[in-house]
DNA sequence: GTTCCACTACCTATCGGTAGGTAGGTAAAT
DNA sequence: ATTTACCTACCTACCGATAGGTAGTGGAAC
């Protein structure tokens, strides 16, 4: 498969930012991986908040087709709380690196505001999705939705904080152990 | 009360790297706040390198301080638990910024090293309070104790990704509740 | 008189961004 | 069928600004 110019820009900027924010990656260090010169790369994105905002939005766009997959292909509430979680795993476990809008949130401060406005439609939706179809049967489903989701990011950052990724696991297994309880 | 011109370099660099990462702060912007040239920082912090790992370490050094604070203050382990948490909110709710170390963390893959060692010291401190002063008397102290750092510092991030300070507390309530109900 | 601390002046490397050009393709007008 | 015009997707060369860092100076304090 070849993949456009614009989808490799997307696909090395998105790791690069994944790794160390929104202030460390640059159209120099794309266009060195990719092989093509920082000039061109204004050709597809003309600035670099432009290329900040289409990884956002597209990285909304893939996530929210999995939670629309996860809701269609299990009817079982907890089945769906599983299978989210793992959107998760995969992160620190397959790519080590933090969820894109995770990482960009910690930075909100000093990002561009259509950047900062796209990461809160991400987590916008997410705490949507998990109130309607995981906890739309419990009480209280916005502040279940913002524990998880709490949860989740934090089990990423303390993972690469200690560099072990078994830490996710560790802090998410709990939260599931106490969710049986109740 | 006049402060030495480390601690005001310390104390700028804290705030901008709290603010955006480690890549967001500099000599210069720094040097521009407290009305010194950039070139003078690098006599009390050699390289950019030395400041982030002395930033790194000042703040575990305070938050070990409150740590014993609240376990020489209060004997219930509830109590404790809940002293804790105000460190937390106290970084969303006062200075609305992140915890230095949970900022750090998320960029650990682009930190120099001795930096990346720092923050991980930061987050055993606070994981091997919690198992002790908190979480001792329970099964799987460890694992709880990192639900609750996870939880928090997620919910810091949460919270800034919000731009809303309550869903700190609404993500740490539920968590709290559900503590209650085991 | 040495140590401390901040200064001036400068360096190299890199940043995001711009100007202008060009090879190759497409498509409509002649 | 050929010319004219425009488009895509890059290129080279450069801009001003800023990054971290260095060498050497000089005054004040001990």
């Amino acid at each position: 498969m070849s993949l456009s110019t614009a989808e490799k820009i997307i696909r090395v900027a998105e790791a690069q930012v994944r790794s160390g924010g929104y202030n460390a990656f640059s159209f120099r260090e794309i266009s060195k991986e990719i092989g093509i010169k920082s000039a061109s790369i204004h050709y597809h994105f003309p600035t670099k908040a432009d290329l900040g905002l289409a990884l956002a939005n597209r990285y909304t766009d893939r996530f929210t087709v999995y939670l629309n997959q996860i809701a269609c292909d299990s009817e079982d509430l907890s089945t769906r709380l599983h299978q989210y979680i793992e959107l998760f795993r995969h992160a620190i476990q397959h790519d080590k690196k933090m969820c894109l809008c995770g990482m960009l949130a910690s930075e909100a401060d000093v990002l561009p505001f259509p950047v900062q406005q796209a990461v809160k439609v991400f987590f916008e939706a997410n705490l949507q999705w998990l109130e309607l179809f995981v906890f739309a049967d419990e009480p209280d489903p916005h502040a279940q939705a913002m524990l998880v989701l709490s949860c989740l990011e934090g089990a990423l950052l303390v993972s690469k904080a200690m560099n072990d990724a078994t830490a996710f696991d560790l802090a998410v297994n709990q939260l599931m152990f106490s969710f049986r309880k109740s």
